[in-house]
DNA sequence: ATTTAGTGGTTCTTAAATAGAACCGTTGTT
DNA sequence: AACAACGGTTCTATTTAAGAACCACTAAAT
């Protein structure tokens, strides 16, 4: 069905985080909990293409500039971006606060876009950044408009890694009502601490949810009040989206429950 | 020695290039000429973990979200660039054009991080670009100081390709001399049409050559006698790199002989 | 209508690659 | 001087992948 050695190496990929970017090789071995000489080969085998880099000194291994050049190319192929760009500009521009553009990525939500306001705090240096769709506006928003299954696995994602928003399955399970009822959701500090943002789910042609347009700013500045003033422009944007969106391909990787115990 | 599964399947993924960064199965298999259910275990093993997407319509496989991702692992983890940003910042502030600084990656060189003037062309999309030694002065800067037989071997790549820098052999090589006698280069016109750009080589604490820093700008403005006025400048700065070089290994990826067939 | 050639995906058995214990030589500690 | 840990290498039993043949399907050509 698939080739174990890949999908092996590929998991040792995996462990290089921004948490954790260098890794000794017994000391990866160990985390493994495999041979150190099999994460040797794996390793070497990427090093010689450029995937990973070893220090020769200290030996430690990290991520290697191979990351770099396909990222562009993804850039390059990515003609989303450039008709993505002039909405999301222009809504910078109205709103006068950053816009992020979040992608559903499996059981998580990645920023892939970013358009950020001159008077505001850095967030583009989080593109890339994947996280479990049961936190933040941007990514719950998404999760509301996906089947009841896949929000059940999500939301026992979140209750394992003891994430607050995952406390009360009731209450949980009501507020992506509410996304649904109001069609946007607010939400502060949820992902990252003093930032508010308020969301709008993006579908594609067939009505499936892929995507999600947010609204972000310092939550002194973005309240409640003040993002409910900027729904509108949001809206706008959101329509302007999926006008375009149904004749591009968002690689979008959408969720599969691997067993559905009922019936 | 090393896996030979992985390496193939990394050798897959070199297919998806900015030129032609999606194939359907059985182009891709032809062109590698090995059997399409080969290479259609590669993908399916690389997109289940979203190092390939494949679009459900057309069929057609391209590079997935996961080089966003570890793109911005990479970036977080090489803290290098916080202290080459500021060193580059102000040199494009004293220059006032653009700054590329181009780090060594086996036999190319791959546009590492960029400043960019405000009264610039658009280069930044050009980072994670990587392209063979023989080109352009951020390139050849570099060549300059790698042992001979790379140079050949550069050289040869070169003249394969038909690439005019690598039409005469003395030529070449006087050039590479002319380098290593005043310790930089200008050029025009080579890697992008009217733009000029004057490079100086970057050494480790070894002395061994693992960058290039450049100025880089339209060839109308940034003339040879424009250029050569702001590399006390470019000086300065290289220095000032090289002092942080010395405690922090950049991912350089040294050119290795396969076989050295003279003595 | 029917053949033909193409597609993405699957299956099976032979043939090849990998796993992993045991082993280097080296380095730093006790 | 003994010991432990390191990165890296070697060898063969065991596992895995290769690839021809095969589906079911689509599109074009007859």
């Amino acid at each position: 069905m698939s080739l174990k050695t890949l999908e092996k190496s590929l998991q040792v990929l995996e462990f290089f985080t921004s948490e954790k970017p260098k890794w000794k090789l017994r000391e990866l071995a160990r985390e493994l909990e495999i041979n150190h000489s099999i994460v040797y080969r794996i390793l070497s085998t990427f090093e010689r293409s450029g995937y990973i880099y070893q220090n020769k000194d200290s030996k430690e291994y990290e991520l290697g500039l191979k990351f770099l050049e396909f990222s562009r190319i993804m850039d390059d192929n990515l003609k989303i971006t450039e008709l993505l760009e002039p909405i999301m500009s222009e809504l910078t521009n109205q709103s006068e606060e950053s816009v992020v553009f979040t992608i559903l990525d499996d059981f998580y939500g990645l920023y892939f876009k970013i358009t950020e306001s001159h008077q505001n705090v850095r967030f583009a240096e989080s593109i890339g950044r994947r996280s479990p769709l049961y936190i933040g506006a941007s990514h719950r928003t998404i999760l509301a408009f996906l089947p009841v299954e896949v929000q059940e696995e999500v939301y026992q994602m979140g209750k394992e890694s003891g994430h607050p928003a995952t406390s009360d399955h009731q209450s949980f399970f009501d507020k992506l009502q509410v996304i649904r009822d109001q069609g946007w959701l607010f939400s502060s500090g949820e992902t990252f601490p003093d930032v508010s943002a308020v969301s709008v789910p993006i579908f594609d042609s067939q009505h499936r949810v892929i995507a999600s347009l947010s609204i972000a700013g310092p939550s002194y500045r973005l309240t409640e009040s003040a993002a409910t003033e900027k729904i509108d422009l949001l809206f706008e944007s959101k329509y302007k989206v999926q006008r375009f969106s149904s004749k591009l391909s968002f690689p979008v990787k959408r969720p599969e429950m691997l067993a559905t115990e009922s019936h």
